[in-house]
RNA sequence: GGGCGAUUGACUCAGCGGUUAGAGUGCCUCCUUUACACGGAGGAAGUCGGGGGUUCGAAUCCCUCAUCGCCCA
């Protein structure tokens, strides 16, 4: 296979991907003894959604754990699906419908409206799927899921049916978030808070029987106090001592309210009274219950003012505002009137502002739940990476309220509660006739519920109700509890918490230890914009990732995002990020290119070959302590510091280093050492592509086939190739130090090379000044080396060569190199750069004496350290006063 | 209002008790040497946000302030 000289995406990605998905590598083959299984649950979609870059992000995280756990020989499933989306569907749906043919749900009622969003789904709710799938996303698609199919629906109905048969799903009347223009509760969280410039109002009520005295609070929201049940100001606030006990009333209805005493009240704030609207705000709502304040809801469905409204009645909220607003006025009995920016509260879906109000619904009881679910991570069962976030799960865990889980939507799964005439209420697991007996009552079913639930009310049953709960099927049995979900942090009450208590809840044929549906919580980081701000379809700053693989392919995009976020922390992203890992993929093309390119159709071993060289082995315990280096983040899950150790070992050891040095040995025909330099050019690649293949797949595929097929070697797909084991590799500390001492050789040879602005192909003399015998042993034997890298025409080496005259001068530890110049060069530089050093030198030294000179430093410090200290003091000294030498030698 | 995170070269980030503080990008100089100019070689560039403290020793731990941001209400 003849690679190009660049590297391009474009051409390979879509043909890999067909190639995996025919090889049937995602779905886990057969069952195996003893087989160890590796699970990850997609946090699915909305069917409605579109990916985002934190989608990118997070489905690279899973991708390239699942798949690096696939090499390693886990049986590895990755889950993938997509989930209903109550209101955002049926949202897009209701707003297709109107623009299309100027209908709405209720012209087309339940049934056909639901056939709509139906056949919406089959036809735009594979989109965000497909999407992943351009991300590389390695997901078995043979058991794609989607919470409204049938097995979800029916571990939806069981859930329910079990928890209302154990009393904890009850109906009742409860302050609940309000949409007035998609009708429906919502839950907390699905709202958004918005600041927004308001005005705020003072207003003044009159107390009873005592005219010309009032009361005067302060309100964003006047036409609520319509629906007041008291007012209430701290006991000790001096202002009001006189009026204790005194009756308000509330102006157009003339209600009669309580001041009431209430040592929670901020004195400070405004002028330290406080209206009280029981029915129509949480806060005082639980302050109303406390004192028995009666409630009073002012508004119907739509927020239109109720009969409560007085002579507002009818009105909506707006107008109701703006004419409270004129009527307080004309009564003088409006305050000041200030501008005021306060959190409005948003419906995520319909932008509406969120009227809380008291209406029937049902609830979870969410206490009994939580208490396991809290264990789990007290008990170390769960674990949260980073591990703060256990702290913002247990926080809400520990003050969890009740699940508010009816929707007054169609879209959905309905609740299966029926009706007898009396109202009492049953859950069945099949559906009841109308007309049929209520099977605790006896009396004629009526009706069925109407509502539907949260999409969360599915959602949280994910991790085994793909897996075919409600019953125990070998899927389940095999592949649950998981051990890995990565996800959003706003999403860790939402749908963590409530996974891992469902799994405690119904996982009951299970022993307690394995019911928590995964080992480990990956929370990732946010992806904000350039300029650090969350990125957003609202505020327009998103970077499409879909358009980014298009220009810079898919692995570029991963190996990207994975090299910029250490687990967890945000990133900012501007759309050139994605070039660094453009260019490293560009990088390992064109080295496994080069390799190609001097393979000579065998496979020589490189690692066992007798004419190997220092290089050789250098390169193989690079090659080594990076595997195990790589080995070891994944275990641990840290895919930026492996991701990064790849990239240094490829570019700066193998094409830097490995790839020059190698070079003399192919072009010379007769070099003995020519096939070992191949074996381990071989080997190098190979293994490097194996470990990269979690990061970059499409990449490393292609090129693995490339080179298998140079090599006339047999193969399968990489992605179903075995994780490099290290086998025939050491970790060669002799090696390392003796390469070490030549690569900074070289280095000082370069330096001289750059600083006369001398090209790199001057022809240059050297003579090499080193007196000990361990640092002069390793440079004359690899003298061939070091003259190649360097272009060192000739080269003396000694333990004390005399300095040639008009020369450079390199020093390396303890090693001195000379190299003469032409008297052309000018060495005023050279001399800057030697003096340079040595105040660096000395500043050193001086911070490590006075460190050596304290005593205390002596006695308390480890005495490793303290050896280490002195060794290094030494080892600067000899430097130190070879560099001052040659500096006073200018 | 509560919680959390960040603040390190021009930019984006590592480092989280002992280094002469690192990387990538950008910048400067040189190099078209047959893997790659989406490249190579070398270089300049940081009092690690401010102030206290703990410690023999602090970018790293603690307190505090400031700025930016995220999550929740």
């Amino acid at each position: 296979m003849e690679l190009s000289t660049r590297y391009t995406p474009q051409d390979f990605e879509k043909a890999i991907y067909q190639q995996w998905l025919e090889s049937g590598a995602f779905t886990p083959g057969p069952r195996r003894e003893g087989e160890k299984t590796f699970t990850i649950m997609i946090p699915p979609p909305n069917v409605t959604g579109v990916l985002h870059m934190g989608h990118a992000l997070n489905g690279a995280i899973q991708d390239i754990i699942v798949r690096q756990k696939r090499m390693q020989g886990w049986t590895a499933l990755w889950m993938p699906g997509t989930d209903h989306a109550g209101i955002a569907t049926q949202a897009v749906v209701e707003r297709k419908l109107y623009e299309e043919e100027k209908k709405t749900r209720n012209d087309l009622g339940r049934e056909a409206f639901l056939a709509r969003i139906w056949a919406w789904k089959e036809q735009h709710g594979n989109y965000i799927l497909e999407q992943y799938r351009r991300l590389g996303a390695s997901c078995d698609w043979t058991r794609t899921q989607f919470t409204m199919d049938e097995g979800l629906s029916r571990a939806v109905r069981e859930s329910f049916v079990r928890l209302f048969e154990k009393g904890l799903i009850y109906r009742g009347a409860r302050l609940v978030n309000w949409d007035c223009v998609l009708e429906t509760a919502v839950s907390d969280d699905e709202i958004e808070y918005v600041a927004r410039k308001d005005k705020l109002y003072q207003i003044r009520y009159p107390v009873k029987g005592r005219p010309g005295t009032f009361v005067t609070v302060a309100t964003t929201r006047p036409e609520t106090l319509l629906g007041d049940t008291g007012v209430v100001v701290h006991p000790q606030d001096e202002r009001y001592t006189e009026l204790h006990g005194a009756t308000l009333v509330v102006p157009f209805v003339e209600r009669e309210i309580p001041l009431v005493l209430d040592d929670t009240v901020e004195r400070d704030f405004g002028t330290g009274a406080v209206k009280v609207t029981p029915g129509h705000d949480p806060a005082d709502y639980e302050r109303g219950a406390r004192f028995k304040l009666p409630i009073i809801n002012l508004y119907d469905k739509q927020g239109v003012l109720n009969e409560n409204g007085g002579p507002f009645a009818g009105q909506t909220r707006e107008k109701a505002r703006v004419a409270v607003v004129k009527a307080l006025e004309e009564l003088g009995l409006l305050g000041k009137v200030e501008d005021y920016t306060h959190n409005v509260a948003l419906s995520d879906r319909s932008k509406s502002a969120i009227e809380t109000l008291v209406s029937e619904q049902w609830f979870v009881k969410m206490e009994p739940l939580a208490k396991p679910a809290i264990d789990a991570v007290k008990s170390g069962a769960l674990k949260f990476r980073p591990e703060r976030w256990s702290k913002v799960y247990l926080d809400w865990l520990e003050n969890v309220r009740d699940w508010c889980i009816s929707r007054q939507l169609w879209w959905g799964h309905q609740i299966p509660v029926w009706y007898d005439e009396d109202g009492v209420a049953c859950a069945s697991r099949t559906d009841l006739e109308i007309g049929a007996p209520h099977p605790q009552s006896g009396k004629p079913i009526v009706r069925r519920d109407e509502d539907v639930l949260d999409t969360w009310a599915s959602s949280w049953l994910w991790p085994f109700a793909t897996l075919g709960w409600p019953d125990i099927t070998p899927d389940l049995e095999r592949f649950y509890p998981t051990q890995f979900l990565s996800t959003a942090r706003e999403i860790i009450y939402l749908w963590v918490a409530r996974m891992v208590m469902a799994g405690y809840e119904f996982m009951d044929h299970l022993p307690e230890g394995q019911r928590c549906p995964f080992e480990v919580c990956n929370v990732h980081a946010t992806v904000l914009d350039a300029k650090g701000k969350r990125m957003s379809k609202s505020a327009g700053n998103g970077i499409d990732p879909i358009e980014m693989i298009d220009k810079y392919g898919a692995d570029a995009v991963r190996y990207s995002l994975v090299l910029l976020t250490k687990e967890g922390q945000d990133v900012k992203l501007a759309p050139e990020r994605f070039e660094d890992g453009f260019r490293f993929a560009n990088k390992v093309w064109n080295a496994t290119r080069f390799v190609l390119l001097n393979m000579q159709g065998e496979r020589s071993d490189g690692t066992s070959a007798s004419a190997a060289r220092l290089e050789d082995r250098w390169i193989l315990a690079r090659l080594e302590s990076t595997r195990a280096d790589v080995t070891l983040a994944f275990e641990e899950y840290r895919l930026n510091d492996a991701a990064k150790r790849l990239y240094q070992f490829v570019w700066n050891d193998f094409c830097d280093w490995y790839v020059e040095l190698v070079k003399p040995r192919l072009t010379n025909a007769n070099d003995p050492s020519a096939p070992a330099a191949r074996g381990t050019l071989a080997r190098v690649i190979a293994d490097s592509l194996a470990l990269l293949h979690p990061f970059t797949p499409y990449l490393t595929e292609a090129l693995w086939k490339a080179l298998h097929e140079t090599l006339g070697e047999p193969c399968g797909q990489l992605m179903s190739a075995t994780w490099p084991t290290g086998a025939g590799l050491a970790a060669d500390p002799e090696a390392l130090a003796q390469m070490q001492v030549i690569m900074d050789a070289v280095v000082a040879v370069r330096q001289i090379r750059n600083l006369t602005t001398m090209g790199d192909r001057t022809p240059l003399a050297a003579v090499i000044r080193a007196p000990r015998e361990s640092e002069r042993a390793v440079l004359e034997e690899h003298a061939a080396t070091l003259r190649a890298l360097a272009f060192l025409e000739s080269y003396e080496i000694a333990a004390d060569p005399a300095q040639p005259p008009h020369s450079a001068c390199g020093v390396v530890g303890g090693v001195e190199i000379f190299v003469p110049l032409p008297d052309s060069v000018d060495r005023v530089k050279l001399k800057d750069v030697l003096e340079k050093r040595v105040e660096k030198v000395r500043a050193g030294m001086r911070s490590l004496e006075a460190k050596l000179g304290n005593q205390a430093f002596i006695e308390r410090a480890d005495p490793e350290i303290v050896a280490e200290e002195r060794a290094r003091f030494a080892e600067m000294g000899v430097e130190l006063g070879l560099l001052e030498r040659n500096a006073r030698g200018f």
